[in-house]
Formats: structure tokens, C-alpha cells, sequence
DNA sequence: AACGCGGGGTG
DNA sequence: CACCCAGCGTT
């Protein structure tokens, strides 16, 4: 038996409560699929800007598919996940490729770096199609107000709420329900001290009923956090500095970064600057000078970036790295993306 | 099914 | 410090 009772209460109060942002109240495709890869695991206030910015610097998808993935990059740099940068530059070729913004939900779905959650949302707020939209905030209201205690995190779990979220999909009113779920999940039923006092659904929600809303939603799973040694080798000569572009499927791939050692253990610089850790040209003689300027500590998600930060000093460049180096002038270093991490080494050591 | 992927805000 | 955010792709 479908809940109206929910939809009903719940666009009501979108009605009253609505946040307004400049990718809604539009339905055009291309800036509704900007805006929500922007905001896959990121909160509005922090995406904001960047949408802006990258819809100045990339106002349609003809601009996106004609620009370079390290032009792309450079607009996305520091919002994490860079993945989403790379997926939005191949899927914008895409795009152009199939003649137009698929309209088909199925079709939507094929673009690269876009999701159940993602076509859902792209499908009802552009083009009004009834795809409900599952996103955190609607695991946080759904299992509150119905107390499912099935975790979040599984593939059964996951396929339990998308069913019943897409029941409770009202007729015709697709897009403005499923924004109005998401605001009330990021502005009312909040993950910590939930506005229970003042809410429109507190009647019929079964969390506040067992006095348990904070036990939900359930998670099958703990997130574990790892540390990794880094160790950046700041080379210049003359007046450039050498920087490379990480490829590896890692963090931060597709970005820039001075020279790394990286090292399973934590390591010292006696012992890191020996045979077989660092190419010999680092190695510390006559000619080469390497030292230590100093270490931070960068917390990730998942991991605890330790990370150590020398200088070497040289007369020649190298012409072996075991790795394709850019050498970039100090003035140019600006134009390339880097992670936060590299960018508050620079600024610490005044290095730009 | 489980894991990896950023960065920042919040209590 | 732990947890979460308009999730997705790989293994």
C-alpha cells in the first residue's frame, strides 16, 4: 500500500523550506549533470563555488568536450575525487559523439561516472521522468521514518531502499519530491541531533517513536584508515622545478606532483637517502645536496598521509628519472593541478 | 561483495 | 577524534 501521507507532508515542507541554488529551477540538462557530479560526496557549500567557476569556464558541453583532461582538472582541483573530472571529460566527448544530452533514463545511466543515484536525479529534474533518487540523505530519512534496520552498505540492503523509495514516488511530481527529500535529509533530519521537536513527520516516524534516531541508518561495515610514507623530492635547476603526473589508478591520478619515494614503513633520511630507495642523482655528494625541510601529517577520508618534504640541489638535470618528467617554471607552477597536500607544501615552504 | 577514492564540516 | 556528505568504478 503506497504512504502518500509521507510525499505529501514532505513536499509541503519543501514548499516552506527550499534551499535555492542556481542549478535549480533549470532544466537544462548539462548544468544539472555538472551540479551533481559535483555534489557526489560533497556538501553543497563546498561545491558551490566550483560549480560556478566551472560553468564560466566551461558554460556548455561542446566547451568541456573540447577542452584538455588537465584543463578540466585544474577547475576541479582540490574538491577531491578527481575520478569525477576525468569521467565528466570523457562523457562530455561522449555526448557530442551521440549528437546531443541523452533523454533516456537508460541512456543517461551509460555516461561515465554516473550512477543509479546520478541518472535518477538528471532523469526527473531535467526532463521529469519518475526515477527516485537514492542518495544519502534518503538512506538517513527512509530508514528513520520506517526504522529499517537493513544496513545501507550491502547490495540486498541498497536494493530494499531503492524499492521502496521509488514507491513512494508521488505521480507527475517526481523532481520536486526527490529534491525535497535530499533538503529535508541536509537541513531537517540531519545525521547528528536531528531537528525532532520541530518536525512535520514526527508523527509517524518510527526512530523517534523507539527513541533511536541516531541508531539510524545501519551500516554493515566500519571504514578503516591506513597510513601510507611519503616523501617529496622538491629538484630544481636553474629555474624550473620537476613535476610528474601521477597515473597510476591512486589517489590523486591525473594530478601533479614534485619527485616521490614512497616507503611501506616510516623512514628517516639517513635511511632513505641509500642505494636502491632514491635514484643516485638524489643521493647526497660533491655535487648534489639533498636535506629535509620539514614533515606534515594530511588527513584523508582513508588514509593518514605521512609525509617528509626535501630539497635537492643539483646542477644538471637528470636525464633519468624512471619516470617522465615536466619541468616547469616556478611562475607556471600555478597552471597545473595539484592536491591539496602539494599545494600547502609549496605554500608552507614559500615555494610559489 | 568489498574496497578505493579527497577534502572539508561537524559534534 | 569519528562520522558524514546530491556515489561511482574496479577488483
Amino acid at each position: 500500500m503506497k504512504d502518500y501521507n509521507f510525499a505529501y507532508k514532505l513536499l509541503a515542507w519543501y514548499q516552506e523550506n527550499r534551499r535555492v541554488l542556481p542549478w535549480r529551477d533549470t532544466h537544462d540538462p548539462y548544468m544539472i549533470w555538472i551540479s551533481e557530479i559535483i555534489l557526489q560526496q560533497t556538501r553543497v557549500v563546498q561545491g558551490y563555488d566550483y560549480f560556478l567557476r566551472f560553468m564560466a569556464r566551461f558554460p556548455d558541453v561542446d566547451a568541456l568536450a573540447a577542452a584538455s583532461e588537465d584543463e578540466v582538472l585544474k577547475c576541479w582541483q582540490g574538491l577531491g575525487y578527481y575520478s569525477r573530472a576525468r569521467n565528466l571529460h570523457a562523457a562530455a566527448r561522449q555526448i557530442v559523439e551521440w549528437g546531443g544530452f541523452p533523454e533516456r533514463y537508460e541512456n543517461i545511466r551509460q555516461l561515465k561516472g554516473v550512477g543509479d543515484y546520478t541518472a535518477a536525479a538528471i532523469a526527473s529534474f531535467a526532463f521529469g521522468l519518475p526515477h527516485a533518487v537514492v542518495d544519502g540523505n534518503v538512506y538517513r530519512v527512509l530508514s528513520r521514518y520506517y526504522g529499517i534496520e537493513e544496513p545501507i552498505d550491502t547490495g540486498h540492503g541498497k536494493k530494499c531502499f531503492a524499492a521502496l523509495a521509488q514507491e513512494l514516488l508521488p505521480e507527475g511530481k517526481a523532481a520536486d519530491y526527490n529534491q525535497a527529500v535530499m533538503d529535508f535529509g541536509a537541513l531537517q533530519c540531519v545525521p547528528k541531533n536531528p531537528k525532532c521537536g520541530e518536525c512535520p513527520l514526527v508523527g509517524g516516524c518510527i526512530a523517534f517513536r523507539d527513541k533511536r534516531v541516531q541508531g539510524f541508518p545501519v551500516k554493515s561495515r566500519a571504514l578503516t584508515v591506513t597510513e601510507r610514507y611519503l616523501h617529496y623530492m622538491y629538484i630544481e635547476v636553474g629555474e624550473e622545478i620537476a613535476v610528474f603526473r601521477r597515473e597510476a589508478n591512486d589517489i590523486w591520478k591525473g594530478l601533479y606532483e614534485p619527485f616521490l619515494v614512497e616507503t611501506p614503513t616510516v623512514c628517516a633520511p639517513e635511511d632513505l637517502l641509500v642505494d636502491k630507495k632514491v635514484p643516485s642523482f638524489i643521493r647526497s655528494d660533491k655535487a648534489v645536496k639533498t636535506y629535509l625541510c620539514g614533515g606534515v601529517r594530511h588527513q584523508l577520508t582513508h588514509r593518514t598521509l605521512i609525509c617528509d618534504f626535501y630539497k635537492v640541489e643539483l646542477e644538471d638535470k637528470p636525464d633519468d628519472f624512471g619516470r617522465s618528467a615536466c619541468w616547469v617554471k616556478k611562475g607556471e607552477l600555478p597552471n597545473y593541478a595539484f592536491p591539496r597536500l602539494v599545494v600547502m607544501l609549496f605554500e608552507k615552504f614559500g615555494l610559489w
